[in-house]
DNA sequence: CTGAAAGCGCTAACAC
DNA sequence: GTGTTAGCGCTTTCAG
């Protein structure tokens, strides 16, 4: 195992020393092409004795493959490429870029100015873009030269394939176990009326609890645990019978449940409470919080893969969400 | 404005368009070399009128520059790279990657196999090395040729320029603070054994408890909640005249928090905790944490700079850490 | 099946 | 100051 490993081995020394050309060695490598078994075990073991590792930019060059992978967070300020969320999108497609020999950048796509989602486009060092919480306009900005090369975290459309949590099926889950064990008065804290996808967890609820003969009690939220705060103070100043809430996100369901103590509130006794992602603080908090997972790594990962590989995948995957019964509801 | 925004402009394009030569055009784009105030005003104007995106990948080709930062986690398993702290680092990374037009990859160091950090080197598409808790042989494996493209968050050596928090002087902080309160009995709950970086904390713990004629005791933790629980009823067990417990990092002072209300110990009537990091959650917790600030995004940011600007920094540039008084202590 | 040769788009000497 | 000329390391026709 004593490997010469030269600094900036290249193709080309590992032709040499297989007796082939770089044209062969290369077809051998990248596994495209035809090549004897002969050249192929000679090139392999080559590359492998001298420690060859592909230049990614030559390669990119060559192909017009790009040498990275743009996350754009859809938003309504660049803080949200700060938002915890996000970053666990981003570890996960940086890990699956990393088995590829590529990078990962991180943008912003304010609401207000959809199309610079075609500007990443343009960038040629760009091989593929994953949107996250895209909005309608974002992804009708997306040019036709971005097919197959950009997937959705959230909503997607004819040219972006959607991959992202059954949030439906998810709220279906919670609300249907809310109503089991015995709450009438359910009231929803939503995400934030621009983004989509969230809305898809709505009418899920909606439809629930409408099924139910229970009456739809919506409040506007946008994730944080400030909101969440403010929303149970102002849930119960305006439906005192009210005997769950539903949050959209665990930082407000946790937040929903700080405003509830604030009030005196007895959760689950009064009212139960109950979230939706399943981050590891839902389990640490007092109550523990009753939620439904979501499974952002492996997300991420699936669509990361869908636009390195460029497969043509199905226009929607869905990914589930499971239960976790903790002691708020 | 009415740009017309080719797909794939190239340097040529603006050049002629400019009517200078592409070398001119190189030259006032990247900034580098001599050219007129004409020739800039041209070039600029012409890139500007295109839509001109420089092409990342051929750069790297030609300035041997690579296209990606490699974030590279030391840890005990390949689960780190799953770690929320971690997360943020890669995010924070990602987004000055992407005004400079690269990406960033993330890889495992694992602790029995340092010298990964070499092969990572190897890789000419790796134009920096941001290394994340490293142990000594980990910097030890460092190649000379990495000298002023690597940066270290956590502990660093001659060649590889360190940022961090300083643990040291908000351990100092935390532990002045429970004093002041007349707590005298003060365990701290470490880092694990094998980060060097982490031993910084359990330094400036041991000194400021031995100042104040205090006895110093000691648990180990490993940054996880989990373990924060477990180390509550360790600790009360073996010391039960404890009067207040510090853990290095947030999610192990919210399990001892968990942990000690199991054991029905008051906080903060009879112990006081505090943790280390203000995560999100630590206003969240009931009772609030009291804990001290780590800016993680800010020294991402700052070793992803010195990496990707190869900037000769200072061997060691620490971050502050302020108080933050909630409930908990 | 294999090799020669022509680029991919940019930068860096080196003359002028 | 500016243009010409070579590459950077890889892939990909196109002959053989």
């Amino acid at each position: 195992m004593a490997r010469t490993v030269r600094h900036g081995v290249t193709l080309e020394d590992v032709a040499r020393l297989a007796h082939v050309s770089s044209a062969t060695a290369s077809r051998v490598l990248s596994g495209r092409g035809p090549a004897s078994p002969d050249a192929r075990s000679r090139v392999a073991s080559a590359a492998g004795e001298l420690g060859y590792v592909p230049n990614g930019a030559a390669r990119a060059l060559a192909t017009r493959s790009g040498t990275r992978v743009a996350v754009a967070v859809g938003g309504r300020s660049p803080h949200v490429l700060h938002d915890p969320y996000v970053a666990r999108v981003v570890a996960a497609t940086a890990e699956v870029a990393a088995a590829r020999g590529v990078g990962v950048s991180l943008h912003w796509l304010p609401l207000h100015a959809p199309d610079e989602v075609a500007r990443l486009a343009e960038d040629r060092s760009i091989g593929g873009v994953v949107v996250v919480n895209p909005t309608r306009p974002v992804l009708d900005a997306v040019p036709r030269s971005m097919r197959g090369r950009i997937a959705s975290i959230g909503v997607g459309s004819r040219d972006v394939p959607s991959f992202d949590v059954d949030n439906g099926a998810g709220t279906a889950g919670v609300v249907a176990h809310l109503l089991a064990r015995g709450r009438r008065m359910i009231t929803m804290v939503t995400g934030p009326a621009w983004l989509p996808c969230a809305q898809r967890a709505v009418t899920a609820y909606r439809r629930a609890v409408e099924a139910a003969g229970s009456p739809v009690k919506l409040v506007p939220g946008d994730f944080t645990a400030a909101r969440g705060e403010a929303a149970a103070a102002e849930i119960m100043a305006r439906w005192p019978d009210t005997d769950a809430v539903f949050a959209l996100g665990d930082l407000t369901a946790l937040g929903v449940l700080g405003g509830l103590r604030l009030l005196g509130v007895d959760v689950p006794g009064d009212v139960a409470v109950a979230g939706f992602d399943d981050i590891a603080f839902a389990s640490l908090s007092r109550p523990g919080l009753t939620t439904t997972t979501n499974p952002v790594e492996r997300i991420a990962a699936g669509a990361a893969i869908s636009v390195l590989d460029r497969r043509p995948s199905t226009p929607l995957t869905f990914y589930p969400s499971a239960l976790v019964l903790r002691d708020s509801a």
